[in-house]
DNA sequence: AGCTATTTATAAGC
DNA sequence: GCTTATAAATAGCT
């Protein structure tokens, strides 16, 4: 009878929030349940999950559920250690990270390692995954041009039907480049652009590492 | 009045699902609901999230919604002025750990900083065109589709039109059997040498990342 | 892949 | 932070 309490959870636009209060509030609380969508796949499902988020500001927050993940916070935590402590920000990054610290130089190496390795097998893996895009891309292209192909060879067969309609003629060589139908264009060159940025991201990203791999190498010439 | 018609959703246990159909429905859907709530995250609060999962197979997937260009820059800059050291690694390739040093007197180590974070920035980019080559995947199978949906019709329009001129020709006289399967045959040779290109680059990547890591390792032999 | 009854997440408000 | 009413996600079927 009386007036509910609250208004209950209300539907809300899917775009950027203008209040900053309400923007901050509800990016605690939906990170934490993002963070907790992931937990629970990972403990149903037998998966690894990663998260990480920037907020506006810059500053990062992660989420991980496995071991290799807490094994390699703590070696960033080590890293830090050995440097300096600057850890001001405890109050909302702390969500993963282990800061027990101690006998670092005994275990440190294997971390490293076992850090190293796992994200080896990470590359190979998307490496992989690569392997198996392009392969479906080529066949999808492949099909899609062969369909192309069929479309223009039943355009100048039906063309050339129009023709024989009035007289008789052989159906090889007729108007090529002007039987541009319906069916053309639009696939050949779209993904095409697709592809070409990210081969060009690619090309880019090797030359751009190219150097910094140089100067690495040349700092530490082992 | 009648009994109802499911049961709806029940409560289960947070514990994995032993069942194995069930979890391979469960961990589709569940991935599926992680990535929107990651995106509803990312535009509500413009953040920036990157969500990557492992199968129990190892099969990786991932999400992320931001431009890793401007995570570049941010980390970036900030290194080369001796601000900011972040400095992290990791297994799933996301997750993040913000690193405030002001100590300089290690320049080898801000530079291991700088390819450290680079390297990791362009992972991050490396997953995301893995995203978009999804995308685009699936786009060009819808493309497809439809593309031969139109055939089909124009073939149908084609055929009755034909017979309803009258007009036979040479080639094409018993059309009818022709005409029912003619998109749907030879593959043409399609111009790969794009698709080879990336790839190629791609595995150069993999290869000029390999040293690096060892040298890494021997920059930092705690 | 759809469908529904429920559980879960969360927008407003305190 | 904590509460409550409501929106959203999803477990069990088909």
């Amino acid at each position: 009878m009386e007036g509910r309490k609250t208004k209950g959870r209300q539907k809300i636009e899917m775009k950027r929030i203008e209040d900053q209060d309400d923007r901050l509030v509800t990016f605690s609380k939906r990170r934490s349940g993002v963070y907790k969508k992931a937990s629970e796949l990972a403990t149903l499902c037998g998966a690894e999950v990663g998260v990480v988020v920037f907020s506006p500001s810059g500053k990062p927050f992660s989420y991980a559920n496995s071991s290799i993940d807490s094994i390699a916070n703590r070696f960033l935590n080590g890293h830090r250690h050995h440097h300096q402590h600057h850890d001001y920000d405890h109050d909302q990054n702390h969500d993963n990270i282990d800061d027990n610290i101690m006998n670092l130089d005994a275990i440190d190496r294997s971390r490293h390692t076992i850090v190293e390795a796992y994200r080896q097998v990470r590359i190979d893996e998307m490496n992989k995954k690569h392997n198996e895009l392009v392969s479906e891309l080529e066949v999808e292209r492949e099909r899609g041009k062969a369909l192309q192909q069929r479309m223009k060879a039943k355009a100048k067969e039906i063309s050339s039907s129009a023709e024989a309609a009035g007289s008789i003629r052989s159906r090889s060589s007729s108007s090529k480049s002007q039987l541009q139908g319906w069916w053309e264009a639009p696939i050949e060159e779209l993904d095409l652009k697709g592809l070409k940025q990210l081969h060009a991201s690619f090309q880019h990203l090797c030359n751009d590492l190219r150097p910094a791999l140089t100067c690495l190498n040349n700092l530490n010439p082992r």
